[in-house]
DNA sequence: AAAAAAT
């Protein structure tokens, strides 16, 4: 059995690695670490949570000891797809690094420029970055890549699912080819193939089978629903409450205004729940994947942005609360559970609209996934559907609602369907301030004077707003009778006019 | 039927 000692890494390195309570590498850093140090290109194909980002990490520390960074001439150079996962390398640097005075700098979106440029002047050994915020630097003149001895391609099959292969490659070519390349990829797909040929000499291969865990240490079930959002809720709440050894989970929406919507349902039916989407303003992104690391949220809801690679320990269950679009993606969702050997359960609410999606993931799994309370044959009708006083119930219901809503202070006009405001009273009640709960807005400007731009509310709770407002105006328009308002009357500014062709 | 990422 290989032992870290083994693998040809500095002492510094290996004495942060062993404080860290490392002895044995996994596969993908036995394989891989050896050659990176004798400066050879890696093609790694591996997971994440098969240690992959070690496998990086400890040889680029080891072999920056020699030599040093110049202003704006960054020595290495990571890409990855996510923020959250650029933040993940940046730690790990911090880790394995403690015993290295190297000037690490995380250049991602969504956060302030001042930083990130005091870092690059001071000179950096490793710049993390997701490629957007890269490239907005190298625009602006901020730093030069030719002086680049290390490149990183994390994710790289993810990279390309999320179109970022075009500034991959721009970037590539700004980078001496003397440089050493790590390439690292999930899965393999003849586009990525393509890449790999094209960006590494002679790599050695390293692959590493799929982590175990996927298949043998998470329980899976499909739990059939009725279709509408108000009875999916439903489903998912008995279901959380029916979890006796939960600890916590991370519940999945395909969209990111599905994941707001879920969130707010289950704060106010008191659930200690947070949620993390791409449109929330980075410092709430943050803060909530913090507090759910350290359990001070107990339910995540989120997009498929932490459905791959965020290394979140210990995670006992995963609830889909969509069917993934894609198979792939359910693969790495419930892989966010029954890591590191532990058990897992994961948990995914089928309708009878998503047996087509639910089909794909048993075939991509091989293997059928057991339902928990019977299939959706066996599904008993809605509540709702043929009943004769339905028509009833809806207008006491819509009464109560306005009662809630007068009570709150909050006298909104707008006309929602019967189902939107079903799920529940405990909905239609004002969020109550609980300790506990970690709301993702309200948290973005703690401790500040002043709201910056990036702590200003996310797009997900603009666009929440913006629908609201929708509603009404539309309410207003078509009750409105009058005659309709129009800008500039018939008389159109000339600069208008010429604005309006350009 | 989506999400992610520069502004």
């Amino acid at each position: 059995m290989t032992n870290f000692a083994d693998l040809g890494l500095s002492q510094k390195v290996l004495s942060a690695v062993t404080d860290a309570g490392y002895a044995t590498p996994t596969p993908i850093q036995a394989g891989a670490i050896p050659p990176a140090l004798q400066r050879r290109d890696i093609l790694g194909i591996a997971q994440t949570g098969t240690g992959k980002t070690a496998s990086f990490v400890l040889p680029m520390l080891t072999l920056l000891e020699k030599g040093r960074a110049r202003a704006r001439m960054p020595r290495t150079l990571i890409l990855e797809p996510t923020r959250e996962l650029a933040a993940q390398v940046a730690e790990n640097f911090d880790k394995y690094g403690k015993n290295h005075k190297l000037n690490i700098a995380l250049l991602i979106g969504g956060v302030s420029f001042d930083e990130q440029d005091r870092k690059l002047e001071r000179g950096a050994d490793v710049l993390i970055c997701t490629p957007g915020r890269l490239l907005d630097h190298f625009e602006r003149g901020k730093l030069l890549m030719s002086g680049v001895e290390i490149l990183v391609i994390d994710e790289a099959d993810r990279m390309l699912d999320m179109g970022f292969i075009p500034d991959i490659e721009r970037i590539a070519k700004l980078i001496p080819f003397t440089r050493q390349t790590l390439f690292f990829s999930a899965t393999m797909p003849p586009e990525i193939q393509k890449l790999a040929d094209r960006f590494l000499q002679n790599p050695e291969r390293v692959e590493v089978a799929r982590p175990a865990s996927t298949a043998n240490t998470v329980t899976q079930r499909f739990v059939a629903s009725h279709a509408k959002d108000y009875e999916k809720r439903a489903v998912l709440r008995d279901l959380i409450r029916a979890q006796d050894e939960l600890k916590n989970a991370i519940i999945f929406c395909n969209r990111k205004k599905d994941v707001a919507d879920l969130f707010r349902s289950l704060d106010r039916h008191g659930f200690s729940v947070g949620a993390l989407h791409g449109d929330m303003d980075q410092r709430s992104r943050m803060t909530m994947l913090a507090n759910f690391k350290d359990g001070n949220i107990k339910l995540l809801v989120a997009s498929d942005v932490a459905a791959r690679g965020l290394d979140i320990p210990d995670v006992s269950h995963v609830f889909n609360f969509d069917v993934p679009i894609h198979a792939e993606d359910y693969v790495h969702r419930i892989g966010r559970t029954g890591r590191a050997g532990r058990s897992g359960a994961s948990f995914t609410l089928v309708t009878r609209r998503d047996t087509k999606f639910a089909d794909a993931i048993e075939k991509l799994i091989g293997q059928k996934v057991e339902w928990l309370n019977g299939d959706l044959s066996e599904l008993p009708e809605p509540m709702e559907s043929h009943d004769a006083g339905r028509k009833d119930r809806g207008r006491d219901r819509h009464k109560d609602r306005k009662k809630d809503v007068e009570r709150s202070g909050k006298g909104r006009s707008d006309h929602r369907s019967d189902t939107a405001y079903a799920d529940s009273a405990a909905e239609l009640e004002p969020v109550a301030e609980r300790a506990g709960a970690v709301k993702p807005e309200r948290n973005a400007d703690n401790g500040r004077g002043h709201a910056s731009r990036n702590d200003r509310p996310g797009r997900a709770q603009n666009a929440a707003n913006d629908d609201n407002r929708d509603r009404r105006n539309r309410h207003r328009r078509d009750h409105d009778d009058g005659p309709t308002p129009v800008g500039f009357g018939d008389e159109i500014p000339a600069f208008m006019l010429i604005a309006g062709k350009a």
